[in-house]
RNA sequence: GGCGCUAUCGUCUAGGGGUCAGGACAGAUGGUUCUCAGCCAUCAAACCGGGGUUCGAAUCCCCGUAGCGCUACCA
């Protein structure tokens, strides 16, 4: 590739809109992304909608959505226009677009038309099943007579147009997988207009790549199948085809191509954003999944992403989505989040859970809400889990963890007496104390401990549970003084009632 | 069934004629702390099989095998 080439870099994805954007289609859009970033190239959106039954807008705004939330822009495409417009092919197919390649090809004898039904088909196909042939569909409508076309019409027959293969190999050059011959025996004449006139994925796809300038289409290996027919139509249009990088797929945990049929949400972009993961995170995973720049480095910034990254580096074989490796990736990110920003990141899911309010939001409650993100520190591997860590900071009504009850608070009636005992004196010191902050605290408490020949575990996990009622979570230093000396004398009395109580 | 692609620890991968086959995630153990998470230390864990080529093959070649993808008037 020379630096003329690499300056016109044009690449594109283009999604069908039937479902929601999904990890690997994320994936793509990041290695196109990524190499129109470091090409000084454009990055191309187009809509691949020529399934009209099954495409949705709503499906349309998710993969826009989802695409923004990551941060890969596009600089034409769908909703955004440009010098190739328009960029969905619906309205390039009411645009008439695809009308005079298919004229020039049946013109030109490359194409011709197919009066065979489905249930024809579908018999040709089982036949060629059991005589174990390659193709199945032998062309059989090619050498029509115009007696024969004019009988099929009276029928009723709306023609379906088929492109016909040529009898020389097809040579496809991938920038993955390298250069390979492709047999045209094994080729089969396939239909590019439907007979109720809408083209196919296979013509459209092809033109519009040509039509919009893209020099390489990086996109699943799902799609090498279909490589060698694309460059037979633009051949026989004689069109210059862009260069081929096709990406491995990505994996379930038992080794099958990710899908959104079988996988649903688990492949779903946006439900991580959802869940709390972290765009950062999810990029930085993706780019992982079929390619390493070297073997030290896990961690990569957008930035070095797009330093770094190498389409030539990207293996060959599919890869395993490992939620274990996002979830550490996330909690990574969270991490290098300030206090500031992460509060930011996580009050849309406290708000969700009606925790807070962000419309009465005073810089006091904020600060607040600051230091309880500071205590629970790195105790997040998604947004989400502020949840679980914190609920206890907004309300009492909780329930205590039965697990952590037995094992701190004892689970018969000597031990528990004990344990009011502890609770009781803790009351009484806690209430007692000048001062409610850490040091006052944490130096009151351990006086009392050490003194009285008390394990500091037993106290503390004794008060942790009648606070919060789960038996983990931030210092409980921090979480008795963002409490505040009133809530937490009220939280050790209700403790000690539901220890002394005849359920108890 | 046909056609195609692929093959290093459980997973993501580095390496690529001579390496103790390296790292990371996950797992196990120990340490630290009021718990959990984290952090630190340690451990366990792989070149699909068979033939060649070669002084030497995980690496190159061939043949198998397995997995996956495609096999539509889906994309």
């Amino acid at each position: 590739m020379n630096d003329t080439l690499q300056k016109l870099a044009r690449v594109r994805m283009a999604p069908s809109p039937t479902g929601f954007l999904h990890i690997g289609g994320a994936r793509t859009a990041l290695f196109n992304w990524l190499f129109a970033k470091q090409h000084n190239g454009t990055f191309i959106l187009r809509i691949d909608d020529t399934d009209m039954a099954r495409s949705t807008e709503e499906s349309m705004r998710e993969i826009y959505s989802g695409l923004k939330w990551l941060g890969l822009d596009w600089d034409e495409g769908g909703d955004k226009g440009g010098p190739y417009e328009p960029y969905v092919q619906s309205e390039r197919i009411s645009g008439g677009v695809y009308v005079p390649y298919v004229q020039q090809l049946l013109e030109n004898g490359t194409a011709y038309h197919c009066y065979c039904t489905p249930e024809e088909l579908a018999a040709i196909r089982a036949q060629a099943r059991v005589e174990k042939r390659t193709r199945s569909y032998d062309g059989r409508c090619q050498h029509l007579t115009q007696k024969a076309k004019a009988c099929f019409a009276a029928e009723g027959r709306k023609p379906t147009v088929r492109i016909k293969m040529p009898n020389t190999p097809i040579q496809v050059d991938d920038i993955i997988l390298g250069i390979r011959n492709i047999d045209p025996g094994t080729l089969e004449d396939e239909v590019i207009v439907r007979s109720n006139g809408m083209p196919t994925y296979n013509l459209t796809s092809i033109i519009d790549d040509v039509e919009m300038q893209i020099t390489h289409v990086i996109r699943g290996t799902e799609h090498l199948n279909t490589t060698p027919k694309q460059m037979a139509i633009a051949n026989a249009l004689g069109l210059k085809v862009p260069q081929f990088a096709h990406i491995p797929l990505v994996l379930d945990s038992s080794g099958r191509k990710m899908s959104k049929r079988h996988h649903g949400a688990l492949v779903a972009v946006n439900r991580y954003r959802e869940q709390g993961y972290l765009p950062e995170a999810m990029l930085n995973f993706v780019a992982r999944l079929g390619w390493a720049y070297d073997d030290k480095q896990e961690i990569f910034s957008v930035e070095e992403l797009i330093e770094k990254f190498d389409l030539g580096r990207v293996g060959k074989s599919g890869s395993v989505f490992d939620l274990k490796k996002l979830e550490w990736l996330n909690a990574h990110y969270i991490t290098q989040l300030d206090v500031s920003a992460r509060t930011d990141a996580v009050i849309p899911f406290w708000q969700a859970e009606g925790l807070v309010d962000t419309t009465a939001l005073t810089a006091e409650h904020r600060a607040w809400l600051e230091k309880i993100v500071g205590a629970v520190g790195e105790r997040l591997t998604t947004l989400q889990d502020i949840i679980p860590q914190t609920r206890y900071f907004f309300t009492d009504a909780f329930d205590y963890e039965a697990k952590a009850v037995k094992k701190w608070w004892g689970n018969s009636a000597e031990k528990q007496n004990k344990t009011v005992e502890i609770l009781t004196s803790l009351s009484q010191i806690l209430a007692g104390i000048p001062a409610f902050d850490l040091g006052t605290v944490e130096s009151a408490i351990w006086k009392y401990t050490d003194e009285n020949n008390i394990k500091r575990v037993a106290a503390m996990q004794a008060l942790r549970i009648a606070l919060t009622g789960t038996s983990f979570g931030p210092s409980l230093f921090d979480i008795v003084v963002l409490l505040g000396r009133d809530e937490v004398l009220k939280r050790i009395t209700r403790a000690i009632v539901q220890l002394s109580g005849p359920a108890a």
